[in-house]
DNA sequence: GAATTTTTGATGTACGTAAATCAAAAATGC
DNA sequence: GCATTTTTGATTTACGTACATCAAAAATTC
């Protein structure tokens, strides 16, 4: 059997309201009577019952996710997980509520994080816009003792207590790389399609694949970035005009949403399986285009992984435990069509 | 706030010794009332409250996990997941043993399913060699209530609760979907180097790879399948002898383990750069062949994810719960050097 | 309708911890 | 050494559920 507090008191030879004072550090222990406690709870190896803990407490966790709003699959993709562990609330303890604001806006998103402060949450998560008056927030929020998790897209220079999401640089990188090797030695440039430089996911993908593609032999040529605020439609006049003025493009990185209009566009022009397309994140549209073929290659982060862990890292912070950090590290994942997980995605 | 026992047993107008009654199936209770009791819980939208169930029960899970001995490196790397997984034992309520059998023996693992058996654990995972004994015990385990979940290879047949891994055919179709992009139009026969038929994973792996690699165009020449018992020693011998007898040989696919003799052979033949070799499992060593460019890419199942999947699946059967399909499912990692995650592995 | 059986209620204890109260003991100041 | 402050002990209630016991009520049998 584990050690109880009772074990405790008995080791140390204090009462058991000592040992509650020191546990739950009380004033009114004199530091040699705290030692006596300490040395009984090492010797014992005592670790405090959490479920029984936070029974006593009748401990909840209310939680406060705050995404962008929009068409982006993904991010809806994200906030149908959210949704689903909202459903299990009532196990978990937690309370989750979430906020919405327009993309790529910091004004509202720093708006938002003062709004979910005044609801005094036990932990924040949230997809950040990198500006100054969003970092501010965030330190206002860490301030009050409400942790806070950026999910998703990072915030440079923030007092965020863990970031959710994937190492983007690295991302980047594999996109290139995976690129460069399915290119082989076949010659034309390459175009990249982004979403907004202003969030830092977007950034650090684009510095990873420039990095990558052009590495070994033949350097090659990139076309300069394009930004299409993850909006199909957007994204398909973009990469129309790239194909109308490219005629030996030989691929395209896109790199943020919106691959609606990338597929409509390279279906359309009829070149979908002469350039190699490489894209992120699983969705609907992009797991079709991936097995018809218009897609090449899907780099994806879970999102129900990222969801998950951020609750419990908002938990386990709110109660000051720490995380088990290899659990919480989310991976890239690499999806072919041949390795596309069954259909709900 | 959550409704408990109490507001049951109001609303449905019972005591609470029959609210309990009802909750745990206990005997004695009328139709009529048991169906006002259910009412009142499906109104009330009622959840047990499991932690405190728990806490009253003293339940504990007393787990047993049976794995394959010798210096296979995803084993063992395994292995100090279920360690890990046994620290944290004391917050979630497990006492894990750890059996160890001889590779490749399917007596000798029934033998320990039987053992496992008369220990009366809540649950076994099991690392599976498939043969008709290692499903009767299986199935000696199920009819005595025990969950059993197969680790990382599955059991044909079998009336195990879950399989705890990857879908191998698929692994295997990446691999060789893999192999066939970057070969490209290079000329040359692939080789394949299996650890036993035995096991379901090698032989799905196999079937997977060889229906992918020949995909399109130019069909590959495939040598024939050989087997290196998942030893380095003897895989290293395999290999120098196909290196020799093929001068020509475009790549090698490693689907199983014993990879430090695969890098071995291929170091010292000079022929890592050559050679596009695609292997299973990311171990230090397979990590720092990736890293150098012998081994082009990693097909990876992460180790850390099956064990804490395996017990949640074994706790929640033991309790009759059902699981979250989604965060059960294992995915097939592929690494390229470029999105290997960060030391530890 | 009396005797029997089945069903229900009332109550208490337990799990391990949190949190509060009040009294007793020990330490401290002067 | 007395008064004061600080520290400690003893005890109780609570969290939500499980489980056991005994008495009371209701239903069933004949």
């Amino acid at each position: 059997m584990r050690p109880t507090v009772h074990d405790i008191a008995a080791e140390a030879g204090v009462s058991l309201a000592t040992v509650d004072r020191v546990l739950n550090n009380r004033p009114g222990v004199r530091s040699i009577t705290r030692d006596k406690v300490e040395r009984a709870i090492a010797t014992l190896g005592y670790v405090r019952d959490v479920a029984a803990a936070n029974l006593a407490k009748s401990r909840s966790y209310p939680l406060i996710f705050i995404l962008p709003e929009g068409e982006n699959a993904f991010m809806r993709g994200l906030e149908a997980e959210i949704e689903f562990a909202r459903a299990r609330s009532a196990v978990e303890r937690t309370e989750i509520t979430i906020l919405s604001v327009p993309a790529f806006d910091a004004a509202a998103l720093a708006d938002a994080l003062d709004e979910a402060r005044r609801r005094g949450p036990a932990g924040v998560a949230v997809v950040a816009v990198e500006a100054p008056e969003v970092v501010a927030a965030v330190g206002r929020l860490r301030e009050d003792g409400i942790a806070v998790v950026t999910l998703v897209s990072d915030l440079t220079g923030s007092e965020r207590d863990h970031f959710a999401g994937v190492d983007n640089i690295a991302a980047g990188r594999t996109a290139g790389s995976l690129m460069r090797r399915f290119l082989g030695s076949r010659e034309g440039p390459v175009a990249i399609v982004a979403g907004s430089m202003l969030v830092r996911d977007h950034r650090d993908r684009l510095e990873g694949f420039s990095a990558a593609v052009g590495e070994g032999v033949a350097r090659r040529h990139l076309l300069p970035v394009v930004e299409g605020h993850d909006d199909p439609t957007e994204v398909e006049t973009l990469v129309r005009d790239l194909l109308a003025a490219h005629a030996d493009l030989a691929g395209i990185y896109s790199l943020g949403a919106g691959n609606r209009g990338l597929i409509a566009a390279l279906e359309k022009a009829g070149r979908q399986s002469e350039i190699c397309a490489i894209a992120h994140e699983l969705t609907p549209y992009s797991r079709a285009a991936l097995v018809s073929g218009t897609i090449d290659a899907l780099l994806n982060q879970d999102a129900g992984h990222e969801v998950r862990s951020a609750i419990r890292v908002l938990k386990a912070r709110a109660d000051g435990l720490s995380m088990i950090e290899a659990q919480e590290r989310i991976r890239i994942d690499i999806f072919l069509k041949d390795n596309l997980p069954v259909e709900p995605a």
